[in-house]
DNA sequence: CGGGCCATTGACTTAGGTCAATCTGCGTGG
DNA sequence: CCACGCAGATTGACCTAAGTCAATGGCCCG
């Protein structure tokens, strides 16, 4: 269990205060968040938010790994989006949402109450502006998804959700777009989860996951960690054009 | 062929004032987009705009289909979008795009050119406010389709886009939002086009409409249109939840 | 009448799903 | 400290939905 971290009320030392939803944000803009905002913490597993149900606020990760899914009637479900720190929740302008939102790891938000944060969108133009920009660039994110979900083999679609995790945690580490070399990588998630990300049986993943070992790209420290062997190989394995300007 | 309508220079007797872009702003605002706005037509099949090539121009769908698609390395493509009337094309803040639009139908676009458009959404606040809107419900949809790519069957596929379809054209002749007698469709593209939209290969296309017309679920007038025999049989074999907000 | 272009249908293959057995590591309680 | 149990992961055997390859059919247009 992680120690959770302690945010102080202040905006001005928030980790994600340049890349959220307050990002273009003034100082006065930011003093009429300050008044609207409150902290929630949720432990990995718990329920954030449930389809159909009134959405009494929005809020923006600050910490932690949140995901959104949906279920068809028999119970098969797809995750349609994986929220990271900075990244937005929420719909203004509607009043319930879609689908459900569930911590994969302990998550930390800061909340917004929506009837005041739809004011501020009517009334300062920052927020919109930048709400905007999340939007599309989840958008982006949405349609990679999709082709890879619609047309990728299910060792492309491992190579491909790997080689997104090592461009993360290359870029948070370095701020550097693409990595070169191998590298030691978390796994967020189970089997399970990894699953219904990439549109495939639990069973399949860790099929691939022995596949890609065997062929000597990566190698299985333990169930929760992986190191890139070949990230070359790895990146050829993904099925996407050499241009491509997939997770830039 | 379509008999092409001509468009007014005046965004007063646009048939998407109200809902594309625009349709928020005021008569100051209109006035600005006005001097920046011009029309373009494509025919069915034209290239509209290809992945990574400079971006000169943001455009609003007027009238007709478009589709945005993005290809692997060996040529497999997936459709991650259709563009219908009022719909969005363009990214505002970024000056390439990472898919090809094509028109599937005669289009006509009202086109902005990028960098005023870019300054307007700086200086008027309802233009990122409606932005904001548009790209939120593009998500929307993206979402409900990455569920279809990635769970449902080719029956189920096949079902949800007729049902889709359905609900659209019904849209459009009553403003009505849920259609309940049987309809005559307009299929408003080819097999294969089809077969991309939904991941699926043409000839899988091809047998699951002939089994759902085997089950007395829709008739197949040509290969453009399908009537519909039994809309709730058709909607129970799309496999969404009973209250699904699918499309709604 | 002939030649494209879609669409349909059939025969066969295969990637990935299903079902089931086994393994591994970890926290709990004796 | 060890034994137990449980949750997640792996692996194998088998099955099936959908893809592949190929032949045929209908339709429009010159």
């Amino acid at each position: 269990m992680m120690n959770p971290p302690l945010f102080d009320a202040a905006c001005s030392a928030c980790p994600i205060r340049h890349r959220a939803v307050c990002a273009r944000c003034d100082a006065e803009e930011m003093a009429q968040l300050e008044t609207i905002k409150s902290y929630r913490t949720f432990a990995a597993g718990d329920a954030i938010l449930w389809r159909g149900e009134p959405l009494a606020f929005v809020a923006s990760v600050v910490s932690g790994v949140a995901s959104l899914s949906k279920t068809l009637e028999d119970g098969r479900t797809q995750m349609v989006g994986l929220l990271l720190p900075s990244d937005f929740i929420g719909r203004p302008g509607r009043d319930t949402i879609d689908f459900d939102v569930t911590a994969t790891t302990d998550v930390v938000l800061c909340c917004f109450a929506r009837k005041p944060f739809e004011a501020l969108i009517e009334d300062t133009p920052h927020v919109a502006q930048r709400l905007m920009e999340l939007a599309l660039d989840e958008l982006d994110a949405a349609r990679d998804w999709m082709l890879l979900l619609g047309r990728k083999t299910a060792r492309e679609k491992i190579a491909t959700f790997l080689d997104m995790l090592a461009r993360r945690s290359h870029l948070a580490a370095t701020g550097d777009a693409a990595p070169t070399a191998s590298a030691l990588l978390d796994v967020p998630m189970t089997r399970d989860q990894i699953a219904n990300y990439l549109g495939l049986t639990l069973e399949t993943v860790s099929r691939q996951f022995s596949v890609l070992k065997r062929d000597g790209i990566i190698d299985q420290v333990d169930r929760r960690q992986v190191t890139v062997r070949d990230l070359s190989r790895l990146q050829q394995a993904t099925g996407d054009d050499a241009d491509g300007g997939v997770w830039s």
